[in-house]
DNA sequence: GTATAATCTGTCGCGAACTACATTTTTAAT
DNA sequence: ATTAAAAATGTAGTTCGCGACAGATTATAC
C-alpha cells in the first residue's frame, strides 16, 4: 500500500482509468481506444490510413489492425485500398460514426473530468506539463 | 500529435513503459506484473493469497488467477489451500523465485529510473505526489 | 440453528496490447 | 532494368485486463 513505485502508481492510474472510461463508451458500443481511432480519423477529415492511426496511438500495428477490424464490423467505418498507393488501406468513417461524433467528444471529456476532478488547475497544468515531459523521453 | 487529453497522455506513457519493463524482465523469463506479484508475495514474508495480490495490483480476481497460474507454470510460486480459512488460495515463493529477488529489485529499479530520467528531483517527487493524489480519487 | 449475506476463487468470452514472422507494394541503388 | 531495401499491412500466438456468472466456504442475523 505505502511504498507504489512511480511505474507501478502509472500503471495503476491508467487501468482504473480505461475501465472508467471503457464503461463510459459501453453506451456507444464502443471502448476507449476505439473511441480514440474515430475522433483521430474525424480530425483527418473523415479519412486516414492504418498506419497514420499507428502513429497517433503510439501503438503496435498489429494492435491497429484489431481495433480497425472490430470498427469495421461493427459499422463505424469502412475500408479500402489505396489506389495510388497499394499499400495504403484507406479508413473512413461511416455515417453511424458522423451521427455520434459530438457524444464522444463530451464523453472524451468527461473521462477526463473524472480523472483530474481531484486537482486545481494549478496542478492539472503542472501535471499535464510533466506527463508531456516523460512522454517525450521515452 | 498536438492536442493529447491528460488520459490519453497516461494510456500512452503506461504502455510505452510496460512494453519497456517487459523487455526489462523478460531475461528472467517474467513480465512486469508478474515481477511485481512476486516482489509483493516477498514482502509479505514469502506467503500470501490471491485476494491479497488483488488489492494490492488493484486488478480484478480473474486477472490474478491468470497471473497466478502462469507463475506456477514457470515454477516461481506453488498454491494451497488455507485449512483455516478453505476459501483462501495460498500463494507461496518457490526457490527459483528467492534466487533471483535481488535481480528483480534490481530490475524494477531499472525501469523507473528510465522512466524518470528526463526529470530533476523536485519535479520527480512534484509528479510522484501529483500521481498519488490522481491514483487516491479513483 | 437455519437462512441469508458476504467473501474467495474459478471459468468463459472478449478486447487490447505485444513480438515475431510473412506478404505485397513501392522506392532506391547500381 | 534488376535487385535490394523500406514501408504498409496481415497472421499466429501470447499475456494482461475486464465483466458476468457460478461454486464453495465462512460469517451474520434472526
Amino acid at each position: 500500500m505505502e511504498e507504489q513505485s512511480i511505474s507501478e502508481l502509472i500503471k495503476s492510474i491508467s487501468a482504473k482509468m480505461r475501465t472508467q472510461a471503457d464503461s463510459e463508451f459501453k453506451k456507444h458500443g464502443l471502448t476507449f481506444s476505439q473511441a480514440q481511432v474515430l475522433c483521430f480519423i474525424k480530425k483527418q477529415k473523415g479519412e486516414t490510413t492504418q498506419r497514420a492511426i499507428e502513429a497517433y496511438l503510439n501503438v503496435s500495428h498489429p494492435t491497429v489492425v484489431g481495433l480497425v477490424t472490430r470498427l469495421e464490423k461493427s459499422g463505424f467505418v469502412t475500408c479500402s485500398r489505396d489506389d495510388v498507393d497499394k499499400r495504403n488501406k484507406l479508413v473512413r468513417l461511416t455515417d453511424k460514426a458522423a451521427s455520434i461524433d459530438k457524444k464522444l467528444t463530451k464523453s472524451k471529456a468527461e473521462a477526463d473530468r473524472h480523472l483530474t476532478e481531484s486537482l486545481t488547475e494549478k496542478e492539472l497544468s503542472e501535471l499535464t506539463w510533466l506527463l508531456k515531459l516523460v512522454d517525450s523521453n521515452l
